[in-house]
DNA sequence: GAAACTACCAAGCACTTGCTTGGTTGGCAA
DNA sequence: TTGCCAACCAAGCAAGTGCTTGGTAGTTTC
């Protein structure tokens, strides 16, 4: 497809020089809105080094896709045919991209977690107590959830067991950074329990599991009033 | 069903008349100890009522193994065939028992919660204030996650989708008396937050999610300690 | 302008899947 | 004995699966 490796290259020589301005917001889809664009876009950087796939290009297009159906349907539900189907190419086009299904898994459960862990440490790093830097990390995660911040976020909870041992050390690696976050934050708070590793451990699945009952367009509970009551637990004012 | 009608019945007539002591244990699989039928077990009771299927039948076998596979593997990676060898019988006369491979699933639940209510109810019951009723509720869920009590439990939350919608129907209306107890729980306790049902939703996420990271034979954290833990949070003493 | 390369298509292969069909066995009742 | 029926086997079907192959249009490189 010449319009992908056109918008592709064009991208990558804007970013190259450091012109962020020119990229594109990934966050939403439909906009160019201004603000997204900020001169210190942390995602945007991580799409010029290199780290994140340009979000126009096929193999970005096919994280997406992908990650957004292994929500949805689970990954042994998700046919390569539907992936390509989202994008608009065809079932075997895919492996040009990806020597497996599982390799599918693996990157977008890799890009996923770079993206989360970027937004998250912007977002700490601009807090100056434990318990605003907590509820910073709650609501990060809270949103990447549901899917408003970082499509595709759950498949690093849901479908961990759909990745072979090999895959799994190699996210975990890679996690390790974003959980150091959240057991930095909890060792430097007095919360109810002293073990940092397992506060984090306990709010994980917390977290993890409102994307099984809550709706972030409800209106009985807002994501705020959410964020605010696991605060609450797990850092009692 | 010859074999099923016969030993259900023989056991219907023992169990009407009181004598619960020939009702074999179902907790233990191996073992017939004596403590186990104890002349109150509420499980044995479901058996007696038709209610949970006798445990040597084929198919409370079939579901035992089901469900045990559909937690270890997922429902979607587990085969009829993967199933159908663990019992001993070829895959084609699974479809004597059940109508479908999700007939399965559905029954596995429904019995799983059963069992799982039954045990909890009866924990509850034996307890005096609403925090002691809270650690024993904590208890019994993480026993039943890590199948120290009831095999196959967190097939309940994990394989949720894998569920009809007209099937995630009948679960529900069967679980909500399980989760009542949860939230009666909640409510009689003065706890961080006010909502009993988000309280239960919060913990449920938390003590689902240990399945994935601890293990009960782990010699760093107890099965006791981490009750505690988590008691502590969603309790401060 | 020839060669090499990227991104894709069209077709289909090898295999697995849930489930069906027709038949056999063994126990039980009349 | 005869008939019945639950429980199971043996074989296989139809649909779907991940992935491969051979080829092509367009672009880039030398």
């Amino acid at each position: 497809m010449a319009t992908t490796a056109d918008r592709s290259s064009r991208k990558n020589s804007a970013a190259a020089v450091g012109d962020a301005t020119g990229v594109e917001s990934n966050d939403s889809p439909g906009a160019d809105s201004p603000e997204a664009s900020s001169v210190t876009d942390p995602v945007a950087a991580l799409v010029a080094d290199g780290q994140l796939s340009d979000p126009q290009s096929t193999r970005a297009r096919l994280l997406g896709c992908a990650a957004r159906l292994f929500e949805e349907k689970g990954f042994a539900r998700t046919t390569v045919r539907d992936i390509a189907a989202e994008v608009g190419i065809l079932s075997g086009s895919i492996f040009h991209h990806f020597s497996s299904k599982e390799e599918i898994l693996r990157c977008a459960m890799e890009e996923v977690t770079l993206h989360a862990r970027t937004l998250m440490m912007a977002e700490v790093a601009a807090r100056d107590t434990p318990r605003e830097q907590l509820r910073a990390c709650i609501r990060c995660e809270l949103e990447a959830v549901h899917g408003l911040s970082v499509p595709g976020f759950s498949i690093l909870v849901m479908e961990w067991r759909s990745l072979s041992p090999d895959s799994q050390a190699k996210i975990l690696a890679l996690r390790y950074s974003y959980e150091q976050i959240w057991r930095q934050v909890f060792k430097a708070l007095n919360g109810p329990l002293e073990d940092p590793a397992l506060c984090r451990r306990l709010i994980r699945g917390t977290i993890a599991h409102t994307h099984n009952w809550f709706k972030p367009e409800g209106r009985s509970l807002s994501l705020e009033e959410l964020t605010e009551s696991i605060l609450q637990v797990f850092a009692p004012a």
